[in-house]
DNA sequence: CCCCTTGTTCGATGATCGTAGAACATCGAA
DNA sequence: TTCGATGTTCTACGATCATCGAACAAGGGG
């Protein structure tokens, strides 16, 4: 698709504490990751955010580029996961601590799966 | 001391998770919070940053209206604390995560602690 | 081969951010 | 009361950011 480079993925150890939590501190972000908090792989086009699909598509490269996501993409399409493990492993309870508050405050509650690819 | 209108401090229910995080988005400011991590009252002259005057009063207003430090005025001179049992209150772990991260990666080093009041 | 779908990238815009220096306000001390 | 120390606020600047629409690139389907 667009002049789709190949996205780069930044290596396990390539995660830095600022980039993830600056990644982080973005409701639409945080969405994503909610979404994505079960571990499924989603189609990009699965996403529902209350933002144009090129703001979306700069959120999910800011994550992408934090490391937090992966972005794999097949044929047209893309599908999107979480580094859980990756993740975990740089910043062992970051995640949980921000899904955990994520669900109580309610953020993150724009973004919304939707249909589309799976 | 600096038209000082009695520093605003939120209270532990208004804590955003989104606020928290973009608030422990800087070095500086991660550094200041390590500063503080033995939870003892820091002399604010005492804070050492490769930063101005101003630029760390910025700093600590950031993390202050975030709810993650107190400051008190005693005379002409301010008391920084960290409000570590609010921040764990609200967010859980997530302290001890970010601490334990920026221990472990070095980021914050900049600030130290010197001489002065304390 | 043409076209439609799917995301990315480009260009632009308004907002926020980190930074610094200067001016200012407040308090204690001389 | 005059002065020095201590932080805050103001103003300004360049950088980054979130956002959008339009243009674009890469496949798949007809």
């Amino acid at each position: 698709m667009g002049g789709m480079r190949q996205a780069r993925h930044p290596d396990v150890t390539e995660l830095t504490l600022v980039s993830v939590l600056t990644a982080l501190s973005d409701p639409i972000r945080v969405g994503v990751v909610r979404v994505l908090s079960d571990g499924r792989e989603r189609g990009w086009g699965e996403l529902r955010a209350p933002v144009a699909k090129s703001t979306l598509s700069h959120h999910l490269r800011v994550l992408r580029d934090a490391g937090i996501t992966r972005t794999r993409q097949e044929g047209t399409r893309c599908y999107v996961t979480l580094r859980r493990d990756d993740v975990e492993a740089r910043f062992p309870g970051l995640l949980d601590v921000v899904l955990a508050a994520a669900h109580a405050d309610d953020v993150g509650r724009q973004v919304e799966l939707g249909a589309g690819a799976s």
